[in-house]
DNA sequence: ACATTAATTGGTCGTTCGGCCAATATTGCT
DNA sequence: AGCAATATTGGCCGAACGACCAATTAATGT
């Protein structure tokens, strides 16, 4: 006779992967990738931790396909919230008040999670690069709109894009010691330079 | 008999909690805080592990005094080939150009390990906060005499100094990244930021 | 209906970690 | 010289980790 309460069914490869990455993903943000293993996964998702090494042999693979999926997430995310009729100014507003606000600390977390734990991480090294190259990307297509529509006054989007993002990135070191250090002048800071970067007067990026 | 080759001694526990300190620190500077472990650090002396953890009875204790030993011994070795006579201008830039160096890769990466590992290490936390402010302080008193010698045009030395680490530790996240992302721009940026934070222009700073 | 494939289980192995403890040896004090 | 304090040793414990593997069991195609 079959449990009629704990009915484990045999999924597709496919969604079975997805939903391990998607409960891996989930535990990166949630706890950081020190907690994201092999285990924990499985916990997660009711299984067997075997299971989730048959998908991921490496453990490797399965810590930057976790990351891979929350920071692509969180960025499609944000892309998705933006205006596609706003003026660019507006748009890169809308980014910034997202990526430097405090409910941002969590993403920003577990960015420095990833930065630090690439050392002995290659895949996640490279899945890192490529969430790197994602963002840089958007924000290259927004400072070209701008530049299109004579918003911004950049001679060159890529790196000027580029420069922004790693502002941007640094600023995410301060989540880690908020509890111990009064950031609003770097914050300030990172608003007033992005916008020198775009041409704009020191206080047009502030919300 | 005594054996000639490995003479154990027993030292001076002042002496003996000063030489694993010391190790600590070694170890954090060349692989990581996370391979930081009492069993290392034992390793690493010759002892046994049971008498790193009679000196360390708490792991986050070690770890901490380790880091801190580490970067405090970094800045003073910084801060001590800074020519005092120097008018400030050169001090400061004597001071980025050793920050920003790629030779500070190292210093780089042990900070971001620690940012990172403060997260679950509460002693930890407050080492770091305390070798920031450190840092912070040397900012603040170079910044002054660069204000009272006319040199810098600046109303708020803390903050400056607040916001110029903030773009200097934001740096090191670089570090983390070097093998798969070009960032002179980025430290172009750096450069030219503090430059005009502190009411120089752009190239000031520039090596 | 049956055979093939592979998803899933349950379990093991070796390693490393922080923490703890009893026994021993050395130092310093009286 | 004798004694108390403690530095140091050696060893053990439970927990967590990645990684393997053989045995089951469900799905799939013929």
């Amino acid at each position: 006779m079959k449990n009629a309460i704990e009915t484990k069914k045999r999924k597709p490869p496919a969604e079975r992967r997805e939903e391990i990455v998607a409960a891996a993903a989930r535990l990166a943000v949630a706890e950081g990738l020190e907690r994201l293993t092999l285990r924990r996964v499985a916990e997660e998702l009711g299984v067997v931790p075997g299971l989730v090494n048959h998908y991921f042999p490496v453990a490797d693979d399965l810590v930057a396909a976790g990351f891979g999926f929350a920071a692509a997430a969180e960025r499609e995310s944000i892309l998705r919230g933006i205006d596609p009729q706003a003026p660019p100014l507006a748009q890169i507003r809308y980014i910034m008040a997202h990526l430097l606000d405090d409910s941002a600390d969590a993403t920003s977390l577990l960015w420095l999670d990833a930065w630090q734990a690439t050392r002995n991480r290659p895949q996640l090294r490279n899945e890192v690069a490529a969430q790197m190259r994602g963002w840089q990307d958007a924000m290259i297509s927004v400072i070209r709109r701008g530049v299109t529509a004579g918003a911004f006054g950049v001679t060159d989007p890529r790196r000027t894009a580029v420069r922004i993002m790693a502002l941007i990135d640094g600023f995410s070191v301060q989540a880690a010691m908020r509890s111990q250090i009064v950031y609003d002048a770097v914050r300030d800071l990172v608003f007033e330079t992005v916008a020198r970067e775009l041409g704009l007067p020191p206080g047009a990026l502030r919300p």
